[in-house]
DNA sequence: TGCTACAGTGAAAGCGGTTTCAACAGCGTG
DNA sequence: CACGCTGTTGAAACCGCTTTCACTGTAGCA
C-alpha cells in the first residue's frame, strides 16, 4: 500500500497526502481529515526507505562497539550504558543500529554501513588510544560523537566523565585517611580512561607527597578475575599495600574477594575503593566506595549531542563533562 | 556521487554500472574493469536506501529486546547473546538494528519501526508469556524468530535449548546423590524459560520419588540479590534444602555467596547448581556446578534461521533445539 | 471594481538505484 | 544469403516518497 492509494481514497493529491503526513500547515482542516480517515482505514504506514531517499535522512544513528565488544558486554558499564542509549533513541524517535564490525575484519562491510547512507550519525564507544578505525571515521565527515575523549582527535565531539579528576579525588581521599602504600589496579594503558584514571592515581599520590611505586601498580584487562589476580599478586609483595585504587568495579569486586580468601578484611587491613559504582556495588561485602558515573545520563547526553551534531548545530567541537561523586560505604 | 557519475567516467550506462556492481554475467571483461577503475578512483559506494527502495531489501535486521531490557542486560546470559547475534550479523553482512521499544510506550514508533519496511526480519527476545507486542507482530507478517519457544504461537519459528529436560537432568543429578530436599530457586513463572525449569525441576522429583514442597520453591527475578535472599529464606525453615537448583548462574551464585555468610559450605551442607555456564561460574568458590547452555551458538542459529525465513525457504513453522550439557564442577 | 497577495492544491520532477525491454552485433545454420 | 540465436548494451520505467512550481480561488485593499 502507497501513497496513491491514500492519496485516491481521499480524493486528493500524493502531494496533499505526503503534507497531512508530515504536519504541513495549509491544509483545509476537511481535507485533513479525509486523508486521516483514509489512513486509518487502511493502517497505512508510510515507507520509511522511500522517504529516506529523498529526505537524506535515516533517522538511524549507529553505536559502533569495540573489537573486543563481546567482553565489553560483561562490563557493567556497558550493560548499563547500551540499554541507555537505546532508551535515548527511542525517546528521541531514532532508530539504533549495533555494529560490532572492525575495520580488518570486514573492509567493505564497513564502508558500505558506514558511506551506504544508512546512518545519520554515529556513536563511537571508543577507549583505545590507536582505534584504527577513527581516522577513516573522522575522515568521512560523517556526523560523530566519541564516548570517551580521544587526545588525537581534538575535532570531534565527545561525552565525557573527567577520569582524571575523579581517579585523583578517589585516591586522594584513600591518602586523607592516612593510607600510605596505596595500589593502582588498573585498566589497560591502551585506553583513554584507563591512562586518565592512572594519571589521576597518580597526581593525587604527588599531591599527598607519596611516593610513586611502580611494583603497586598492576595492569590488568578490567574483569573481575582480573581483580583477584592483582590482589593476589599485591600480597605477596614485601610491603603489601594498605590500601587499593581499582579503575572498575569489577576489579574492585575481585580485589576484595582475594582479600577475603586471604583472610584479610577491608577496610581494616586494606581499604579499597573502586569506579563505576555498578548496581551491585552496594551488595558486596562490605559494600563497595567507588566513583559514582552517570551512566544513564552518559547515554543520553551522547545521544543527543549526536542528534544535535546531524543538525549541524555546531561549528566548534563541542565537549560535554558529567560530573561524577565518590559514593562512601564501607569498603574505604 | 552517484551511479550517473561512474557511467559518465567510465563511459557505460547506468545499467551497466550496476550490473559490474552486483556482478552479473554478460558483462564483457574491458568494460567491467573500466567501470571498476572508475569506482576505485573515486571511492564510489552506492547508496544503501535507494537500492533497498527498490529490491525491497535493507539486510538489515532487528532484535527485539523485552521492556525490562535493562535488567536484560546485566543478565551474563544476553551479555554473550547479544554479540553472538551482532557476530552473526556481520558474518552474514547483515546489520543489526537493537530496539527495546514496547507496545504501550510509543505505538506509533513501533509500528513505523517494524512496518515501515526497514527492517527484513524480527528476532524477538522472548520471554513472556504474555508478552503484548507478540501478537501483532505475529499478525504482521514480518519475517520472525523467537529467541525460545512460545506455547501460544505454534507457527511461530524458533531457536530454543530444551530448558525442561535441561532443569529435570540437574535437578535428577543432584537426587542421585541421595539429596532428600533439592530446593528450586526459579525465574519469574511468566517467562517461558521460567515455567520450562520450574516444570522439569517437578518432573526430576518426582521421577526420584520425592515429594513436591511448596516452601522449597521460591521465584525470584533472576538476579544475584534475589538469589541470595531465596537462600536467606530458606535457611530460616524449620527444615531447610540440602540442595539447591538455582534457574540461572546469577541467582545460583547469590546462592553461594548467602551460603558462605551463614557459615555454610557447598557442596558439604548444600548442594548448588546453576544455569547458563556463565564464564564466572568456574570462578566461583566453589566452582559452579551448572547447566552448560551454548548461547553463541544460539545467536548465531537464530540468526541463520532468520535468515532461512526471509528466503522464504519454510512452508512450516521451523523449531531448532539446541543440546545442553550439565558441567561439573565443585559446588554440587 | 480591479489588483495584489496568499492560502490551498495538483502535476511533475526528482532522490539513486535496479530491472525490463528492445536493439544491435556477431555467429552458426539451412 | 537469409534466418534465428546468443551475448552485450543502453533507454526508460519504476520503487514510494518529498518538494518545487504553477495554477486556482478568495480575501483584503485601494
Amino acid at each position: 500500500m502507497s501513497l496513491d492509494e491514500i492519496a485516491k481514497r481521499a480524493n486528493v493529491s500524493r502531494a496533499t497526502v505526503s503534507r497531512v503526513l508530515n504536519n504541513y500547515p495549509h491544509v483545509r482542516p476537511h481535507i485533513r481529515d479525509r486523508v486521516l480517515q483514509a489512513v486509518q482505514e487502511t493502517g497505512y504506514i508510510p515507507n520509511a526507505v522511500a522517504r529516506s531517499l529523498v529526505t537524506k535522512r535515516t533517522n538511524m544513528i549507529g553505536l559502533l562497539l569495540p573489537q573486543d565488544a563481546r567482553e565489553t558486554f560483561a562490563d557493567p558499564f556497558f550493560a548499563i550504558l547500551i540499554p541507555s542509549i537505546a532508551e535515548a533513541c527511542t525517546v528521541h524517535q531514532r532508530y539504533l543500529m549495533l555494529s560490532m564490525v572492525t575495520l580488518n575484519q570486514e573492509e567493505g562491510f564497513y564502508q558500505s554501513v558506514l558511506r551506504g547512507g544508512h546512518l545519520d550519525g554515529v556513536i563511537v564507544g571508543v577507549s583505545m588510544f590507536d582505534d584504527p578505525i577513527l581516522p577513516q571515521l573522522i575522515q568521512d565527515g560523517l556526523p560523530l560523537v566519541l564516548l570517551g575523549r580521544h587526545p588525537y582527535y581534538p575535532q570531534a565531539h565527545w561525552v565525557n566523565i573527567d577520569n582524571l579528576q575523579a581517579a585523583s579525588q578517589a585516591v586522594s581521599y584513600l591518602a586523607a585517611q592516612g593510607r600510605q602504600r596505596i595500589a593502582l589496579v588498573s585498566l589497560p594503558a591502551s585506553l583513554v580512561a584507563g591512562a586518565d584514571r592512572r594519571d589521576g592515581y597518580k597526581r593525587a599520590l604527588l599531591q599527598a607527597g607519596l611516593p610513586i611505586d611502580q611494583r603497586l601498580i598492576i595492569e590488568t584487562n578490567g574483569s573481575y578475575q582480573a581483580g583477584q589476580a592483582a590482589m593476589s599478586q599485591l600480597l605477596q609483595l614485601d610491603q603489601p599495600p594498605d590500601a587499593v585504587f581499582a579503575a572498575n568495579d569489577p576489579l574492585a569486586l575481585g580485589v576484595l574477594h582475594e582479600l577475603q580468601n586471604a583472610g584479610l578484611r577491608a577496610p581494616d587491613d586494606v581499604a579499597v575503593v573502586g569506579f563505576d559504582d555498578q548496581p551491585s556495588a552496594a551488595y558486596a561485602s562490605p559494600p563497595l566506595t567507588t566513583v559514582h558515573q552517570p551512566i544513564n545520563d552518559l547515554g543520553f547526553k551522547t545521544v543527543e549531542l549526536l542528534l544535535e551534531a546531524i543538525d549541524g548545530q555546531f561549528s566548534a567541537p563541542q565537549h560535554r563533562i558529567l560530573p561524577t561523586t565518590l559514593v562512601r560505604r564501607a569498603s574505604a
